[in-house]
DNA sequence: TAAACCGTTGTTTTT
DNA sequence: CAACGGTTTA
């Protein structure tokens, strides 16, 4: 087949260092990438080159972290070479391929993908079933657990295996009726994505070794957000050709709590053997004053490798730190500083606003609404949260997959139909009982007895409904879902003062369906659903659309933008009060690491402006609370840093230190009751031991007083050391 | 059965 | 301040 040749057109205008990424040969390759030094570029670059070399699209697959990175690959690549080749998120990816060769495993190939919520309500039932206290074995602490597990690839049996104590054992007895109940369903979480394909080329090799075959090279971005599973299945997917190309920086990991493995990048030389590694370290992003401030704050962690980015760039305009009242007068500053960049030539979309959480959108879309400034907040994964879309996408989901007793419970009686909780409760231990799915339950119900006629006749209008649904062509998406809303009167059937913001929902959906009908004419009602479970917030922003991006720091990660503000900079915010929980002290702490990564990676998004604001007080839920600035802001050179009015600099007055700052942090936070087990003389000296309700038994190994009250750090033999500030009548006696 | 009410509870980030 | 679960009442 010819092909346009052209070698220079894809290596030019590359560095050294990623030429020597993009034209590596044959064997693992490992790109370790800072912040702006043109990793995507060497990504697209080396598919591009590896294509020219004779390579058969068909035999590269790369793996990013969204799919909306994962689309704007596919598209440079093309744009370089001209040919389309295949890159896709790693749980896509799984889910293409399970629905191929699932079958393998006897499973059905119609799985549907169940969302966290979907998870946590079937754990929510099972706890009810069985009875548990629901504070000891809350549902998302179950969930979390079981999240915990299937990212080190623990199944429920090897769980309860290994299990210790009572509240272990009924944990992972919870987790083996989740599985259960998922299979029942048949349906797959996002993590059996993952191990369901691991558990595949297992148990089928031929499976794994046709696809080994067919993989020349395997490409995988952000690697340092990998997890053990992901991992294993880039292992296994190089195994024969032994061709890997993994692209990360560790200072940008910020998915532990999903599972993600720095070591997974960090090792990686041990791991593949004979690991080719070229190291990028000069920035072509961001101005001198970003990337030294950006420097300056990710140095302060200890668990890193050091690195030292370097910029071409000049030195630009100073970072901006401004301190205000609320978190109003804090979202209007905002809104003018981007008001004036327009005026000065930005474009919206070369101008962003990151924050932590998505509850701190709502100030800073009040003031840019208020002048009229375009914005957009990029959450997908909200919408698709809401009501209204879950109930019609479980229609949906009940027409592929009758067995999906999750989405069946969720639409028996919305719209309200009349088929209760009673009526729902007697099919269920039908269904259980004759094995069944409940829908099989709702087709049988007239064999029920203790059925009222009422509920009879609901349920038999409930059928009609369904077997009326599945007899349409499901040709196009958005005429089916157009025929649920008419059937069932979805609108029509809320009380007429929400009506319109029903209608408002319903509309966007009907967009989005649309919009897939049309770019996917083949694609069926399926693959929407397949879609639809697996948007990240990301791929729902329309890049092109004239309006300024509002988005979490999670979420910016692999953007940039002319200029970047950054919004509540404040303690228990970024780094937020969950991180700050079990260690309050020093750096040594990794939830505390991993915030500050996550404000690394939203500084080095900037290439020429960077804002970072914060508030003296916050509303946090209901409540306006007194907000302390980050520590992070201390962390800050005073060089290239300007300090609006109101903002004391760094260690000012010597009264701002950490110490103080932790200390007020703890005392807020951390009041609580501890019982001294035993040891005599000063009843906090160190070397006592102590029981805390939350972290249970541990040894003093440091105190002090500080006026009335006790400072003290502890040794607890499950939760390791915790920094606690009490008052002295908060100790009590054993 | 469904609406209305009340109390509890939690409360980051997202494939 | 929500959202959710449970209870009571029509």
């Amino acid at each position: 087949m010819p092909r346009k040749s052209r070698p220079e057109k894809i290596t030019a205008g590359l560095t050294d260092a990623q030429r020597e990424a993009v034209c590596y040969g044959e064997g693992p390759l490992l790109v370790v990438a800072g912040a702006g030094s043109g990793k995507t570029r060497v990504i697209t670059h080396r598919i591009a080159y590896l294509l020219e070399q004779g390579v058969l699209a068909d035999g590269v697959i790369a793996v990013t972290f969204t799919n909306k990175a994962a689309d704007e690959m596919r598209r440079r690549v093309e744009a370089l070479v001209g040919e389309e080749v295949h890159v896709s998120t790693f749980h896509s990816f799984c889910a293409r391929l399970l629905r191929r060769e699932i079958f393998r495993l006897g499973r059905d190939p119609s799985f549907t993908i169940y969302d966290r919520a979907d998870s946590v309500r079937v754990i929510r039932r099972i706890v009810k079933d069985l009875e548990l206290d629901t504070s000891t074995f809350a549902p998302g602490t179950i969930m979390a657990y079981i999240g915990v597990r299937k990212d080190r690839v623990e199944g429920a049996e090897e769980c309860r295996k290994t299990a210790l104590g009572v509240v272990d054992r009924t944990f992972a007895e919870v987790y083996g009726r989740y599985e259960e109940k998922l299979t029942e369903s048949n349906a797959l979480d996002f993590d059996d994505l993952l191990l369901k394909t691991l558990e595949l080329f297992s148990l089928c090799p031929e499976v794994l070794q046709q696809r080994q075959e067919r993989y020349l090279h395997v490409l995988v971005d952000e690697y340092q957000d990998t997890n053990l599973p992901q991992h294993l299945i880039a292992r296994a997917l190089q195994g024969k050709h032994r061709n890997i190309t993994a692209v990360g920086d560790p200072d940008q990991m910020i998915y532990s709590w999903r599972g993600a493995r720095m070591e997974n990048l960090m090792e990686f030389e041990e791991d593949f053997p004979g690991t080719h590694v070229v190291t990028l370290e000069r920035n072509y992003r961001s101005s001198g004053n970003i990337l030294r401030t950006a420097s300056a704050c990710i140095r302060n962690n200890v668990f890193r490798r050091p690195k030292e980015l370097r910029t071409e760039r000049d030195d630009g305009a100073a970072i901006v730190v401004a301190r205000f009242a609320d978190s109003y007068a804090e979202g209007q500053w905002v809104a003018e500083q981007a008001g004036e960049l327009v005026e000065d030539g930005l474009s919206l979309t070369d101008i962003a606003v990151f924050y932590r959480t998505k509850l701190q959108s709502a100030p800073v879309e009040e003031a840019f609404g208020l002048l009229a400034l375009p914005h957009q907040v990029v959450d997908s994964v909200g919408f698709y949260d809401r009501r209204e879309v879950k109930d019609l996408r479980a229609y949906l989901q009940l027409l592929v997959n009758p067995r999906d007793n999750e989405s069946l419970l969720r639409i028996i009686n919305t719209p309200r139909r009349g088929i209760g909780n009673r009526t729902v409760a007697k099919l269920q231990a039908a269904a259980e009982a004759r094995r069944q799915s409940l829908l099989e339950a709702v087709r049988d119900a007239q064999q029920l007895e203790g059925l009222s006629s009422r509920a009879q006749g609901a349920l038999a209008g409930f059928l009609k409904l369904y077997r009326e649904l599945s007899e349409l062509d499901a040709g196009k998406v958005a005429a089916l879902v157009k025929q649920v809303l008419k059937r069932t009167q979805y609108v029509e059937r809320h009380p007429p003062d929400q009506q319109a913001d029903v209608q408002e929902v319903v509309d966007v959906f009907l967009g989005i369906v649309r919009q897939y009908d049309r770019r996917h004419p083949e694609g069926g009602l399926m693959g929407f659903l397949e879609q639809a479970a697996l948007v990240s917030d990301v791929d729902g922003w329309n890049a092109q659309a004239s309006a300024v991006p509002f988005m979490t720091l999670h979420s910016a990660k692999g953007l940039e933008f002319d200029a970047v503000f950054i919004v509540g900079l404040e303690e228990g915010v970024l780094p937020h009060r969950r991180a700050l929980e079990d260690n309050v002290y020093g750096s040594e702490d990794p939830a505390l690491e991993e915030e500050r990564r996550l404000f690394y990676v939203g500084m080095t998004r900037a290439r020429h402006r960077l804002f970072i604001t914060h508030a003296r007080k916050r509303t946090v839920r209901g409540r306006e609370e007194e907000a302390l600035p980050s520590r992070f802001l201390d962390e800050l050179p005073e060089e290239g840093v300007e300090r609006l009015p109101g903002e004391e600099p760094a260690g000012a007055g010597g009264s701002a230190g950490g110490f103080a700052r932790e200390m007020e942090y703890v005392l807020k936070r951390k009041r609580v009751s501890l019982r001294i087990l035993e040891g005599a003389g000063d009843r906090l000296a160190k070397g006592v031991r102590v029981s805390h309700p939350h972290y249970g038994e541990g040894e003093i190994i440091e105190s002090s007083s500080l006026g009335t009250r006790h400072v003290i750090r502890v040794n607890f033999i499950e939760h390791g050391t915790v920094t606690l500030l009490l008052p002295a009548e908060d100790v009590g006696p054993a």
